[in-house]
DNA sequence: CAAATATTGTGAAATAAATATCAATATAAG
DNA sequence: CTTATATTGATATTTATTTCACAATATTTG
């Protein structure tokens, strides 16, 4: 079965709509509920569910309960949750002590650096140096990462985690990073998203354009 | 001219990449030079370049100063590239204090919150409370905006962001924000960005598939 | 200077993604 | 119990995006 990205992406928004709608009192939910909260059509929600061979009660809609059962299945939730962090400056703190994470069943279990001023080895989720982590990611059979150091760095360190054996990794620095073979990178680029945020605004100003709202 | 947001981001990586380009001496690149750096295919490049009249020389590539220069150019960096954020928690006080966004262009001018303890009047860059958002982006004429509060205040943040004059919205909080009619938003959710990886390494694991290595 | 070669630029073709349509059917109403 | 109605699920259609293919044309080579 081949999905894209894109489709798995959606799948994700869907489950955190849904427990939003969930907390609202929502037992169960129709297409078009979904749609709205995830800010897609509901075809679009079928189309996606019919893919993953998620089924609902003709007339009936779709229990949340279930649902979001369903969506945590696919996405493998209950696999992996183990994330290590690579540079704990400004970007790679903020996302250490975010608790948000814990809620969704990932969890931060450590960072690593080059930097000795941040090592904290007996802190709750201990800041390691850099020499350490081959070992950890095996000992502790890591397989997600996150990459925070500075753009100069960044490639240097992709190749580190991905010898150590990361398969995932969420990479913060301004750069492109190519995965090996079988590793999956996620280039997060917050300027880029600026710049294209400031381009829609200008063109929107020029030519009366009206801007599209969805990310992707 | 009718462009699409995923065109415009690759433009952008299109820059990022010549510019590290021209740091490594290139003084002209070809489509396939351009088409590596930044992870896509040199049809690709030349497509995107063709929508916006990129030009460059049969048989002698493109010089790299001129290409970005006209990359500039259509994204508008000389109009708008003042930015605020509100919410100065773990992330928004990350993004306040990294540097990398002036060598772009961009300038994070002000940050705001409703806790009176992270009130900084005074700061290079001023931390000041939510009541004088609207007038600071009034006067300031202040387009784009970085979100960066509690999931919980996010919705309501971003309708006073709107009524302030905010075109732009880039969004950190894990819900998916309606824009208005004429503003733009792009969200960030870092939680599904993590599953997204979590589920195509289960996937690879099971089946043997391989990886996606694009964002989008 | 002529011939060989590499690269652009673009229209056509292929592929992928989103949306619309509608028969099947579960639920609700009478 | 029967009829009316709303919603799913699957297929068809449309739209968007990417890739291909190749003529046009600079540049380089002999
Ligand atoms: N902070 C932001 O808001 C922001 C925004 C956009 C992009 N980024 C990108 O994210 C990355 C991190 O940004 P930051 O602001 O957190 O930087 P930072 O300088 O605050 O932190 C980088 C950390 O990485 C560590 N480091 C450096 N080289 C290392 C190595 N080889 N191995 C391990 N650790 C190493 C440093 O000691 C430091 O602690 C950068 O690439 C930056 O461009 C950051
Ligand atoms: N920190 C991370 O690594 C991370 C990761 C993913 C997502 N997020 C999301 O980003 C957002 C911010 O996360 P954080 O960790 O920085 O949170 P935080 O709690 O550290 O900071 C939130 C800030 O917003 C301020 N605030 C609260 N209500 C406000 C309001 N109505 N108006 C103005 N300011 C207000 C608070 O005073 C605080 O300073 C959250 O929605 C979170 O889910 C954060």
């Amino acid at each position: 079965m081949i999905m894209n990205r894109k489709c798995i992406l959606r799948l994700s928004r869907y489950k955190n709509a849904l427990k939003r709608l969930k907390a609202l009192g929502f037992v169960k939910v129709f297409s078009g509920n979904l749609a709205d909260a995830a800010g897609v059509t509901s075809s679009q929600v079928r189309k996606d569910f019919s893919l993953f061979g998620i089924t609902g009660n003709r007339r009936g809609g779709y229990k949340v309960d279930e649902l979001i059962n369903r969506i945590r299945e696919i996405l493998g939730k209950n696999e992996i949750q183990k994330v290590v962090i690579v540079g704990v400056g400004n970007i790679g703190n903020a996302l250490l002590h975010y608790k948000g994470f814990e809620a969704g069943g990932i969890h931060i279990v450590a960072g690593f650096d080059i930097d000795p001023a941040k090592y904290q080895r007996h802190a709750e989720v201990p800041i390691l140096p850099l020499d350490e982590f081959q070992s950890f990611v095996q000992e502790n059979d890591i397989k997600v990462g996150i990459l925070a150091v500075p753009d100069v760095a960044a490639h240097h360190v992709s190749e580190i985690m991905i010898a150590a054996g990361i398969k995932g990794i969420l990479n913060f620095a301004p750069i492109q990073l190519r995965g090996a073979e079988d590793v999956i990178i996620s280039n997060i680029n917050l300027e880029v998203e600026l710049e294209n945020l400031i381009y829609f605004i200008n063109a929107a100003g020029k030519t009366g354009v009206l801007s599209p709202v969805e990310d992707e």
